[in-house]
DNA sequence: AAGACGGGGTT
DNA sequence: AACCCAGTCTT
């Protein structure tokens, strides 16, 4: 080895640990309480993982205290109904995740004695475990020196090394991914990984102007050096959402509200909600629609249009309060208080279902 | 490689 | 109104 190279070396091993020490200090000082950090056990870990994906941390927190306590084991998460996972899951989103996440709990039961697995390629193979979410845990439950790149640290890394490429290409996440792991230290490689993590969440934040002033890796980020932070990442246009026109109707009898369950395999899969079809009716085609649906209308009373945005999906939705003279036999009719309590209501639904207390008078 | 899959916070 | 979030699965 030449001299120079030695020196280069050198200097990288030290830039490197320099960054991993910066990484590791910052966590352990700026980290957010989280009660999965507080008892990090491998099925608190798995748990929160799962519901992190897509997903908040401040919005996942309450779901997280509410499942933990109904299931605590994954025996208990293996042998549950699929109706009160459905209900502690109710408005989460992704309601795969759920189906999936007790699927796998069947697979932990079956393949490896109720343990969680500890190696990435065990984790990788379960149901709802993906790249990201087996490097997470097995790096923050079990110590093992794997990667865990999410959102954010895809973001972080696009500015550190100063990378104008749309980051959802296959070579650039391959890339940065590579990158990752060749910083990745031999201990804390967890704490390691949620720094980045938490970096991205807290300092080099998605919208607005990240807090480079405040970060504690800014003298190696090419992006604050050449002033490129709101370049970075690259704004990609989105696909455009397909529209869809819906009208809703809110069948009643006897202060019971007529609900049904979605198909499985579906969008809002296994969830409740109140009868609708596509297209926009109104005026005398609604009375005509009940009717065609056997039921005999005895008063109808428009409510709101809304729109309900999905990711993929624009709902433009139409209301409609149909008093019924007798319930339809394809609807499960309850009260309120019923479907409150036990029923897992599409969020789409939710403002109609709360205006419905509102207007009992009707 | 692209689309399906929720819902909400932030700007 | 647009962005994007501690992503995964299916086609």
């Amino acid at each position: 080895m030449t001299k120079q190279n030695e020196f280069e070396k050198t200097e990288a091993l030290f830039l490197k640990e320099g960054f991993q020490k910066k990484i590791l200090d910052w966590f352990q000082e700026h980290k957010r309480a989280m009660p999965w950090r507080e008892n990090p056990l491998p099925y608190y870990i798995w748990i929160s993982e799962i519901m992190l994906q897509q997903t908040r941390v401040d919005t996942v927190i309450p779901y997280f205290h509410r499942f933990i306590e109904k299931y605590d084991t994954v025996e208990a998460l293996a042998n549950a109904e699929d109706e009160t996972l459905l209900k502690l899951w109710e408005g989460l989103g992704y309601y795969n995740r759920v189906r999936n996440l007790k699927i796998a709990a069947g697979e932990i039961m079956e393949r490896h004695v109720g343990e969680i697995p500890e190696n990435y390629e065990d984790l990788l193979k379960l149901k709802g475990i993906g790249e990201y979410t087996a490097g997470a845990i097995s790096s923050e439950a079990f110590g093992k020196k794997e990667i865990a790149v999410d959102g954010n640290v895809y973001r972080v890394m696009a500015r550190l090394l100063g990378i104008r490429e749309d980051l959802k290409k296959p070579a650039v996440m391959k890339k940065i991914k590579e990158e990752v792991r060749s910083l990745l230290p031999d201990v804390m490689v967890g704490d390691f990984n949620q720094g980045l993590i938490e970096l991205g969440a807290l300092v080099c934040i998605p919208n607005g102007s990240p807090r480079c002033g405040v970060c504690p890796v800014k003298d190696s980020c090419t992006a604050y050096k050449e002033n490129l932070q709101e370049e970075i990442p690259l704004k990609v246009k989105k696909k455009e959402r397909r529209e869809e026109e819906r009208s809703v109707l809110i069948f009643r009898h006897d202060g019971r509200y007529g609900i049904r369950k979605r198909e499985e395999g579906a969008l809002l899969a296994g969830l409740y909600e109140f009868y609708h079809e596509e297209g926009h009716y109104e005026g005398h085609l609604i009375e005509e629609w009940v009717e065609n649906l056997g039921g005999k209308p005895l008063a109808i009373y428009p409510l709101k249009d809304k729109k309900f945005l999905f990711t993929h999906i624009l709902w433009k939705l139409k209301a409609y309060v149909v008093e019924l003279e007798a319930p339809l036999e394809d609807l499960l009719f309850l009260t309120r208080e019923e479907i409150k309590m036990s029923y897992s209501l599409a969020t789409a639904f939710r403002d109609y279902f709360e205006e419905l207390g509102e207007n009992d008078g009707l």
